[in-house]
RNA sequence: GUGAGUGUAGCUCAACGGUUAGAGCAUCGGACUGUGGAUCCGAAGGUUGGGGGUUCGAUUCCCCUCACUCACCCCA
């Protein structure tokens, strides 16, 4: 008894993960089809990285002072004493492959895509899981901010095509190592001057990543953190070039979106460009999409210096709005009468099967009524029955069980008829 | 990590502190051994998340714990 619970409560899903069980399974593989070919089009190839790495990996591709870093990943010591790490992102993964195996030197674009489970020790709520999905695109060695537009336009023509409707582009520029220096130090000395007014949050911030102060809900440190300065006014003139070309070609691909000054993203990583696909109707966790620009990562990593670009989509949140009409799939029920009709049956279905025709035999005896009430039960669009006389004429029956209409024959005939309907 | 809300059958939900915790849907069987969706009859399914307490008596009230949900934080 006691170990019923025990055991009914070991063999439920760990906490922040979930099963995808048939009926929903069909529009993840709607959209991963849909995303596939679809980034395709843009000449993107997938890179497939594992899904665990070197625990340094993500300490230096995702920011020692990173909250991902320092309290969200899954970290373990495997039997040769290494730490590893469950990847809480993808991007670091791409840059160690493209450094590993020289993928620069290969002329080819480097335009790669990935959809898989990321894994975040965060607490769950409405649309944050612990193994969560992300569909990641990153192009890399392209300096012009028109690549940001083209990813951006394409994130567009993929939630397009998913249905998802009533979302709005959010963009902004973080600077480069050139001019953010001065921009914190300004912003820094800000939130010093209010330090007191702060929250406790907030105050840690103030030394960390003043650019976060920006994020904070607590409206008391809202209406200071307006009063900071702008980092639009502090872009350097590479920076505010980039940026402006940005918004050129958005405007040229007809993606309208809003200049977000406060836009910062949770990675340290970013330069120049960020954006951020958000939705009302998704709670408090209403980024569908994120992403933008990383033009040192590759060289931190003591590898070439290449710049890199991308964004990274929610699976789940992006699957919360999108409306998919999955194509409903034809199928025959095969209904067998005595014991030598199923042997026969059995036949038949690996014939049907071996021609392309999605064919279900049940092993059970049932009479005919039962049969018929089966296939409804199974939303069969065809009921073959295989039954006494069927085996001796070698002609079999084939019913129509949205018309009703029935006729019979040999199986080439029937076979026939199955693949034009 | 912090806060709030919710835990009753596979699902959606009932049951004033008081008989043996019920219903709809779903499942299985029968009416029904060569032709379907309907209908009717029946069966199975529960330590009321778990533990403790108050009480003559707890699904109901109190405490603890666990899980889920939402929010903070953070992010996809």
């Amino acid at each position: 008894m006691s170990e019923d619970t025990a055991a009914k409560k070991e063999l439920a899903a760990i906490k922040g993960t979930r099963d995808i069980l048939p009926g929903e399974v069909e529009k993840w593989q709607a959209l991963e089809a849909l995303a596939r070919t679809t980034f395709e089009l843009y000449g993107f190839r997938e890179l497939r990285a594992p899904v665990f790495e070197a625990t340094e990996l993500f300490e230096k591709g995702s920011g020692a002072t990173s909250d991902i870093v320092t309290k969200e990943m899954y970290t373990f010591t495997d039997k040769g004493g290494r730490s590893l790490t469950l990847r809480p992102e993808y991007t670091p993964s791409v840059v160690r492959a493209i450094v590993e195996h020289r993928l620069d030197l290969e002329g080819a674009p480097m335009r790669y895509y990935y959809m898989g489970p990321m894994f975040r020790y965060d607490k769950p709520q409405k649309g944050r899981y612990r193994q969560f999905h992300q569909v990641d695109i990153e192009v890399f060695g392209e300096k012009d901010a028109a690549v940001d537009a083209e990813i951006i336009e394409m994130a567009h023509a993929l939630l397009g095509k998913l249905g998802v409707a009533g979302t709005e582009t959010l963009v902004n520029s973080v600077g480069c190592r050139a001019c953010r220096p001065a921009y914190s130090a300004a912003l820094r000395q800000a939130a010093a001057a209010r330090r007191a007014d702060l929250c406790p949050d907030c105050q840690r911030k103030a030394e960390t990543n003043p650019l976060r102060i920006f994020d904070c809900k607590v409206e008391a440190c809202r209406t200071i953190a307006a009063a900071f300065p702008s980092i639009q006014d502090f872009l350097c003139q590479e920076c505010r070039d980039h940026f402006r070309r940005l918004l050129a070609c958005l405007d040229a691909l007809g993606i309208p979106c809003r200049i977000d000054p406060r836009l910062v993203r949770g990675l340290d990583y970013y330069t120049k460009t960020t954006f951020e696909i958000v939705s009302s109707h998704l709670g408090a966790q209403n980024a569908l999409l994120g992403g933008g620009r990383y033009d040192d990562m590759m060289k931190d990593f003591g590898g070439p210096d290449i710049c890199g670009t991308g964004f990274a989509m929610g699976i789940e949140r992006v699957l919360s709005m999108a409306e998919i009409a999955v194509p409903k799939r034809k199928t025959v029920y095969l209904a067998h009468l005595g014991e030598e009709a199923r042997m026969a049956g059995l036949e038949l279905a690996r014939w049907l099967r071996s021609n392309g025709v999605e064919c279900l035999v049940e092993y059970k005896d049932r009479g005919m009524k039962a049969h018929f009430g089966r296939a409804n039960k199974l939303q069969a669009d065809w009921v073959l029955i295989v039954g006494e006389n069927e085996m001796k004429s070698g002609r079999f029956a084939l019913k129509d069980m949205a018309t009703g209409r029935q006729v019979d024959g040999p199986r080439e005939e029937l076979l026939a008829l199955l693949r034009t309907n």
